[in-house]
DNA sequence: CATCTACCGTTGTATTTACAACTGTAAGGA
DNA sequence: TCCTTACAGTTGTAAATACAACGGTAGATG
């Protein structure tokens, strides 16, 4: 049953890429999850909290507080939306800037997670999750 | 790059698949981490807590309070090794009597995640997770 | 034999994540 | 218009996870 399950090894694969990821991460005071948040709202441009929670397949709750850390940081910005119940979230300057300040590092953590989980997989991967964003 | 970013979908894929799991799980009082863990003792067999946390790519620290919650709701027995310092995990009756009860609803996750992740994935996941556990 | 190191598991603290409940705001129907 | 419902985001609580530090035990080395 372990060896066939898809739960155990994609649970076992997130603890890997993630711990990987932190590793190299730390020296620059930054968790992966903050960085695949800045990588989306790049990508995205300006956009709404439920949105971007959507997106990345995230509970709003947790987007919530995700975002109070990236604000203080100063890598996001919040400003209201067409409601006065929504909001549209931006990424600053100095966002884009740490996002390349750590570029070297995320370039070489793809090369290593690449040569550790095989270009089969990888490249699986990438197209899995664009069908799902493809919807 | 979020569009390339391996760590941006192994994790978005982690939280798609953890909560298809809990959501099956949530009437049966199990939590999709514990029950990776009994798949796995009831694989291995008689073992350590250390090895099974290697094996699971788990910390040590992880893996001592998810055993708090097995022991408690008996579905493991922990007894002395050939140390003072270390322990023997069993799996007990009970536990697998609780993993054969989740049996149908474990085949029919396994179906539902197959479809939406695509077989190509979950076949590439496998061979992935082999090779990691052939070291 | 004594000490030093390595191993094994637990505990303190923090992060990521989720569900449920709550607040406040808009929209739609009676 | 008023009430009900739906939406958007926050907060309370809890679980899984990790790192660092600790306590106890075994083995190695002088």
């Amino acid at each position: 049953m372990a060896r066939e399950c898809i739960a155990v090894r994609v649970r076992l694969v997130n603890r890997l890429v993630t711990a990987h990821c932190e590793d190299k991460l730390r020296p620059h005071g930054l968790h992966v999850a903050q960085v695949n948040l800045l990588c989306a709202m790049a990508a995205m441009g300006p956009v709404q909290p439920s949105v971007l929670a959507e997106r990345m397949f995230l509970e709003k709750s947790t987007l919530s507080r995700d975002l109070q850390v990236l604000l203080g940081q100063g890598y996001v910005q919040r400003d209201g939306g067409k409601d006065a119940r929504s909001q549209i979230l931006t990424i600053t300057p100095q966002g884009i800037a740490k996002l390349e300040a750590i570029m070297p590092l995320w370039t070489e953590a793809q090369r290593e997670l690449t040569k550790q989980l095989g270009t089969t997989f990888v490249s699986a991967l990438s197209d899995t999750v664009d069908d799902l964003w493809a919807k």
